[in-house]
DNA sequence: CCGCATCCCTTGGGATACTG
DNA sequence: CAGTATCCCAAGGGATGCGG
């Protein structure tokens, strides 16, 4: 009930052509907000694995490579604080802590995944147009 | 044809619950790659502006609020070297250029938009999420 | 095993001044 | 008008060491 307003807006605004436009661009730091959050250098892939089930935390330290103790920590956290991700210790002898999806992690998923299939779509049409940009730029008229 | 394969071997891996699970973490760093491209901090409110249409620079300057001329400089020159954006030079006495979404760059815009819905729906589940949170934290038991 | 704290380096990005 | 170049600060994020 609460957010069926903002969903209306959002809709409004895509069909609109006008007026309601620069509503997006209230929206933007709003989006950019949460933006920041799923498009920081962890995140992703963080969200990622969680979806493929639940996890411990030396789990998703080695699933997810590159990934230093701290920032898994820090994106662990973000990630519990805005309820995407639920987090259950088990008070036993070794510490034991899952790490979850919440529903609402879920749904993001879906949409990371929506972002994940078009870049693997068009990853090859970036490439192509990074090298044409390069190669233009490395050769301006005669050098 | 050459990113035929990719596309289906998102959906494989999507569907898939075992083996070619691990291929998405390896096409996480493409994806990150690109993520931190849409990610960062002023793309997604260009992308959305210069999905209102074609813009000239000040206009951007002026449209995006906080953005600096440095920043837009930048963040247009990577989206034109990605193939996103388009940008024609008026060789004119005042220069003129005129930067647009090119074909591939509504392509990133329909997913972009995407994501803006989902904030939307449910940034207030991830606000109410972090107050509830915020509050747990600063009582711990009987602080 | 889980994860917090500290240190420190790298990067992002704002302000300003200058060019075509 | 549309940039480019420089400077500089603040945030991001890796490495390491300690505590429950």
């Amino acid at each position: 009930m609460h957010v069926k307003e903002s969903v209306d807006g959002a809709r409004a605004v895509r069909s609109t052509p006008s007026a309601a436009l620069k509503a997006r661009d209230e929206m933007t730091c709003q989006v950019r907000d949460i933006l920041n959050r799923v498009g920081d250098k962890w995140t992703l892939a963080v969200v990622n694995e969680l979806g493929h089930g639940r996890r411990r935390f030396n789990e998703l330290k080695r699933t997810v490579p590159g990934i230093s103790q701290r920032m898994l920590t820090v994106t662990l956290r973000v990630l519990e604080r805005d309820g995407l991700v639920s987090r259950s210790v088990h008070p036993v002898v070794p510490p034991r802590v899952d790490y979850e999806l919440t529903p609402l992690g879920r749904t993001l998923l879906e949409r990371v995944w929506g972002l994940i299939d078009w870049v693997l779509e068009h990853h090859d049409d970036i490439d192509e147009a990074r090298g044409r940009y390069d190669t233009q730029q490395e050769t301006p008229s005669g050098l």
